[in-house]
DNA sequence: TGGCAAAATTGACTGCGGTCAATAATAAAA
DNA sequence: TTTTATTATTGACCGCAGTCAATTTTGCCA
């Protein structure tokens, strides 16, 4: 459906993500600026905004790329089948999530897609990690008495809250990977 | 500690937040220009950044204490007996936070206080808001096998999960008073 | 091959948050 | 009252995202 592009388009769009992507790598996210990408790029301001509608949806490509190299990762590892495990397979993915605050910030901006039709590489990788995880769940080694989906999703719910609380200067005493096992703990192993 | 301001500061920072706050109430959050703010307060530019670190700062004032009418109203209901009740209390505070999407988002990047020095009102709401919820689960009449402060904890993060899935135009089908419900009694009456 | 419509590119321009050296108002000391 | 130190205010200026009418390039067709 949507592929009238002209050979030029692809090849200036793979030159802005490459540049940028360089420039991330270079100096961070919060450093980047679409003035640096274009004339990295050798092509105008303006056509940075021809490709993607803002810096936002810039950024959502390069992060949500690395959001995805991560899910890879899990996706080849075995479900867990204890709360330590299932926690610290996670920790590469939230460390990279936690690279930057202004990274964070993004990811939370972007995670829900603002409208049906145009849905963003990291609302997408949002639905892929609460697939993945009802996978896990759907083992049995969990809770039983709700859903699998409705475990990821609580998951989900703590893992932001941990990540948010990594940020957060009132709480900065205890580690996320503590936090998130407590958390997890009373959340899929709880004591009736 | 902090009382050496001249009555003229106390006078300017007052109309720039009288300004403020009308403003708000005709266009929104979202709309606030600080320009518009000067102007209508008859100041230059800068004063406002002599009394507001920035624009980010007025609004954790203005929402904080918009919040903070919440929380007075919360504190005078008895504590809830069951989930629904706690959802149903919840909810005005909830519709509050997400008036606007723009007001969440300022929720989100405010609620945890950046540096230790300047704890922002947003996030001593948040801490408001645990004191008062961790009260109520410290009733019993909910979970025995984790500690109240967990509990509300926890229920923070169903909160704001809630929230986010109300701007997420993938999830908009169901209501947050019955995702809520759904989650708190996942989490506060799991049955082993 | 020349002509033409669609698509891509340009760069000056706008909007808006935020800065800072200069200036003015105020309170305290002489 | 005059001098002096502190604090508040000013507004021109900057950085950076995002816009758009004008221009160039491309692919297509006669």
């Amino acid at each position: 459906m949507a592929k009238q592009m002209q050979k030029r388009t692809l090849e200036t769009r793979a030159r802005l993500v490459a540049v940028a992507t360089a420039l991330v790598e270079q100096h961070g996210f919060a450093a980047l600026r679409t003035e640096e990408v274009v004339q990295g790029a050798g092509v105008a301001k303006g056509t940075f905004f021809a490709h993607f509608r803002d810096k936002d949806a810039l950024m959502d490509l390069l992060i949500g790329a690395g959001i995805d190299r991560q899910l890879d990762q899990l996706e080849k590892a075995p479900a867990p089948k204890t709360v330590e495990e299932l926690v610290a397979l996670q920790m590469p993915l939230i460390r990279f999530m936690t690279q930057e605050r202004y990274v964070f910030d993004v990811i939370l901006r972007l995670s829900g897609a603002a409208a049906i039709a145009e849905i963003g590489k990291i609302a997408t990788t949002f639905g892929r990690f609460l697939e993945l995880t009802t996978t896990w769940f759907e083992r049995g080694h969990f809770r039983r008495d709700i859903p699998a989906e409705l475990q990821a999703d609580g998951m989900q719910a703590f893992v932001t809250q941990v990540m948010a609380l990594h940020f957060c200067a009132l709480h900065e005493d205890q580690g996320m990977e503590e936090r998130l096992n407590i958390y997890l703990r009373a959340w899929l192993q709880p004591i009736t």
